[in-house]
RNA sequence: GCUCCCGUAGUUCAAUGGAUAGAACACUAGCCUUCUAAGCUGGAUAUCGAGGUUCGAUUCCUCGCGGGAGCACCA
C-alpha cells in the first residue's frame, strides 16, 4: 500500500485531522522502519579498499612521494610513474629522474622498465593472478567494494516523477542515474536513503482541479484516469491562452488546497493513488526500488517555520504585495545570484520553499555526510538558489550537490508534455522490448513463448538503461528510437551475452573452480595477462565512479572487459585446455562473470544466465 | 542583456594535465564439423578557431564562433 493510501484511508477514520499532520505522521513511520531495516541489514565480507592486489602497488608507490598511473597497453605493465615534475624541479632530464627513480620502485614490481621519463612497474603476473583471482574469490558479490564510507550516509534525490503525468524519458535518466548512484555509493560502504522526491504538491495541482471540476468526463476517469489527468492538464492550458483569469482561478485552487480543503483534499489524494501505482509499474520493469516517497507535499508542516527563520535571519523579505523572496549580495560567495521567491502573494508556498525545508528535515532526519539531488540541468540555477540559502543558514555547503544531467529532446525540439510532443517511458520499455523479442525469435526459436517474452523483457529494458547509463551525466540526449534501443556493439545484451557466455563455459566444465584456492596459475597468452590486468582495476573503477557520481566510468570499464573477454575466448580454447591451463582457464571465465556481474549490479541491471 | 552547460572520426560516445586521442554504429574483407556468430580478426577518418599557462593541453585560463538551457509568483 504507498502513502497515499494510507493517508486516505486515515482520513476516513478520522475526517477531522489535518492531511499534512497525517503525511507528516505516516512518512516518519516509513523512515523508522527503513532506518531500523537498514539497521539490521548484515553488511557483506568485502576487504578495506587498501587491501586490494594493484591498490596495494599504488600505495607503495605513493608512499614514496610519487603519482601513479596507469600505462597505455602497449608499455605491457601494470602501473606507471612519470618523473618529469621531479626532473623539472631537480633540472635534470626526465629520462635520468627514472632511471634513479627506477631503482626505488624496483622492490614493488617483478622487473621495472623505464620509457622515456616513465617507469613501468610490471608484477609478476602469476602472483598477481594469484591475488587478484583470489580476492574475487573471497569476495564474491562484494568483490571491488569497500567500507571507505563506512559510518557515513548519502542522500540521495531521484526519479520524482510528476503525479497526473505520465512519466517521460526525461524522468528516466533521473530514476536509472539516480538508482545506479544508490548502488554504487552502497557499494563503498555508504549508507544510503533514496528518496523518491514526487512532484505531488504546487499550483500544477490547482490547475489540475480547475480543469478537473470544469472539464473532466467521469466515464474516462473511471476508464483510464492516467489518460483522462493527461488531457485535462493539457486542456487546461490551451484554454489558458485564451483565457488569463484561469491561470488565477488555478492558483487560487492550490491556495485552498494547500489550506487543506476537504473536498480538494480527497480529489488531489485520488490523483496521486492513481499515479503512485501507475509509476510503479515502470519501477518494477526497471528493477528499481526506491527506499522512501517522500514527496514535495510531505514537507508541508515544515514550510511556515523554514520560511520564519528565512525572515528572521534577514535572508528573506517580505515585499509589499505579500510574497516572500531571498535577495542574494552582490559580494561572493551567493554574489550575483539572482533573488527568488518562496512564497507567492497570495501566501502559497513555491518549490524553491519546500526544497529548502525538505533539506533542512533530511540533515536533522539522517545526519548525512552528503546530499545529492539527480535533477536535470535546466534547474542549475534553482539549486544554486537552494543552496546558497542553506549556506546562510549555515549548513555545510559541501554538503549539497546537485548532479545535473542533460536534457532529453526530441529531433523536432524540446520535449513538452503540454505540447503532446513527448516519449512516454511505458512506450520507450514496450518498443524495447519487441525489438528485443524479434531477435529472440531468430536466435533463440527453440525458447517458449513465455522465456522470449520473459527474456525480451529483461533484454529491452537494461538496453534502455544501459543506453543512458553508459555516457557521462550532463550531455544533453537528443532521442531517436535506434540509438535509445541499440542491441549490439557497446551496449546491455553485448555485456549480457558475455556473462551467458561465461556461464556457459563453466556449466560445460563440469567440474567447480575455486578462485580462492589455485595451485598452479598459468598465465601465457596476451588475453589472460590483460584479462588478469582488468581485474585488479575494478575496485578502482567502482570507487572513482563513486568519487564523480559517473555511473558511465562503470559501463566503459565492463566494455572492455568484455571485449577482452571476447577476445580470449575466441583465441584461447577453455575446456580443450588440459591440466593446469584448464583450470587457469576456467578461473579467469569465473572471475570475469563474477566482475560482469557486480559491474552490472552498480549500473542497476541484472544479469541473464542464458542469452 | 546576464548566467550556466556542451563543441572529439560521417554518426553516437570515451579519454585522474601525460606515452601513437580510444570504442561502437555505419561501410568493407575474412572467421561457425572447435566452449552461444547478440561474437571474433583486418581495413579509413577526428580534438570548432585564436591566444595563454605548463617539461607536457582534448583536459586548465582568456577571447571569439556554434549548439542547448535558465534568469520571481510553474516544477
Amino acid at each position: 500500500m504507498n502513502i497515499y493510501q494510507k493517508i486516505t484511508e486515515e482520513l476516513e477514520t478520522n475526517p477531522q485531522a489535518d492531511v499534512f499532520d497525517v503525511a507528516m505522521r505516516l512518512g516518519g513511520d516509513d523512515i523508522k522502519a527503513f532506518l531500523a531495516r537498514k539497521k539490521a541489514e548484515k553488511g557483506r565480507a568485502r576487504p578495506p579498499y587498501e587491501e586490494y592486489a594493484l591498490v596495494k602497488v599504488k600505495r607503495g608507490v605513493e608512499a614514496l612521494g610519487l603519482k601513479p598511473q596507469y600505462p597505455p597497453e602497449e608499455a605491457d605493465a601494470d602501473i606507471a610513474v612519470p618523473f618529469f615534475e621531479i626532473a623539472k624541479a631537480r633540472r635534470e632530464n626526465p629520462a635520468g629522474a627514472a632511471q634513479e627513480g627506477a631503482k626505488k620502485l624496483a622492490p614493488l614490481g617483478k622487473s621495472v622498465a623505464n620509457a622515456g621519463g616513465y617507469v613501468n612497474i610490471r608484477l609478476d603476473i602469476v602472483r598477481h593472478a594469484h591475488d587478484v583471482l583470489r580476492q574475487v574469490g573471497e569476495c564474491g558479490d562484494a568483490y571491488g567494494a569497500s567500507y571507505d564510507g563506512a559510518g557515513k550516509t548519502t542522500v540521495i534525490e531521484y526519479s520524482a516523477p510528476n503525479i497526473a503525468k505520465p512519466m517521460g524519458v526525461g524522468h528516466l535518466r533521473s530514476t536509472i542515474i539516480g538508482e545506479s548512484l544508490k548502488r554504487i555509493y552502497e557499494f563503498q560502504g555508504y549508507t544510503v536513503v533514496g528518496i523518491n522526491h514526487l512532484g505531488d504538491f504546487g499550483t500544477q495541482f490547482g490547475k489540475l482541479l480547475v480543469a478537473y471540476f470544469a472539464w473532466r468526463d467521469e466515464q474516462k476517469f473511471k476508464e483510464n484516469p492516467v489518460a483522462e489527468m493527461l488531457r485535462l492538464y493539457v486542456k487546461f492550458h490551451e484554454e489558458a491562452k485564451n483565457d488569463e483569469m484561469l491561470q488565477d482561478k488555478g492558483r487560487e485552487m492550490f491556495r485552498k488546497l494547500e489550506q487543506g480543503d476537504p473536498e480538494l483534499v480527497k480529489i488531489w489524494l485520488e490523483f496521486c493513488v492513481i499515479s503512485v501505482a501507475d509509476f510503479q509499474k515502470i519501477y518494477d520493469a526497471l528493477g528499481i526500488t526506491i527506499d522512501l516517497t517522500l514527496g514535495e507535499s510531505f514537507y508541508e508542516t515544515l514550510l511556515e517555520g523554514a520560511a520564519t527563520k528565512l525572515l528572521d535571519k534577514k535572508i528573506a523579505v517580505k515585499n509589499e504585495d505579500g510574497s516572500v523572496a531571498v535577495n542574494f549580495p552582490d559580494n561572493p560567495p551567493a554574489g550575483g545570484l539572482p533573488s527568488f521567491l518562496l512564497k507567492k502573494k497570495d501566501g502559497s508556498s513555491l518549490y524553491a520553499l519546500r526544497d529548502i525545508a525538505a533539506a533542512e528535515f533530511r540533515v536533522k532526519e539522517f545526519s548525512p555526510a552528503r546530499i545529492i539531488y539527480v535533477v536535470g540541468s535546466e534547474q542549475t540555477l534553482h539549486f544554486r538558489q537552494v543552496f546558497a540559502a542553506l549556506e546562510s543558514l549555515e549548513y555545510d555547503r559541501e554538503l549539497f550537490h546537485h548532479d545535473a544531467f542533460g536534457m532529453v529532446s526530441l529531433p523536432e525540439g524540446k520535449m513538452s508534455t503540454r505540447e503532446g510532443r513527448v516519449i512516454f517511458l511505458e512506450d520507450l520499455l514496450a518498443e524495447a522490448e519487441v525489438r528485443a523479442k524479434k531477435i529472440i525469435a531468430e536466435k533463440n526459436p527453440e525458447l517458449s513463448a513465455q522465456e522470449q517474452d520473459e527474456r525480451a523483457q529483461h533484454i529491452g529494458v537494461s538496453a534502455v538503461m544501459y543506453n543512458d547509463l553508459s555516457q557521462s551525466r550532463e550531455k544533453n540526449i537528443t532521442f531517436t528510437w535506434d540509438k535509445a534501443l541499440s542491441l549490439d556493439g557497446n551496449s546491455a545484451p553485448y555485456l549480457l551475452y558475455g556473462y551467458a557466455r561465461a556461464k556457459s563455459i563453466l556449466e560445460k566444465a563440469g567440474e567447480e573452480v575455486d578462485l580462492k584456492n589455485i595451485k598452479d596459475i598459468i598465465i601465457e597468452t596476451e588475453r589472460e595477462k590483460k584479462l588478469v590486468r582488468l581485474f585488479a582495476r575494478f575496485p578502482e573503477v567502482a570507487k572513482q565512479a563513486c568519487a564523480d557520481d559517473a555511473p558511465h566510468h562503470i559501463a566503459v570499464y565492463l566494455n572492455a572487459l568484455v571485449q577482452e573477454f571476447g577476445r580470449f575466448y575466441n583465441e584461447d580454447p577453455v575446456l580443450k585446455a588440459e591440466g593446469a591451463v584448464r583450470v587457469s582457464r576456467l578461473a579467469l571465465v569465473k572471475a570475469t562473470a563474477q566482475v560482469i556481474k557486480n559491474g552490472l549490479h552498480l549500473l542497476g541491471i541484472k544479469t541473464l544466465e542464458r542469452i
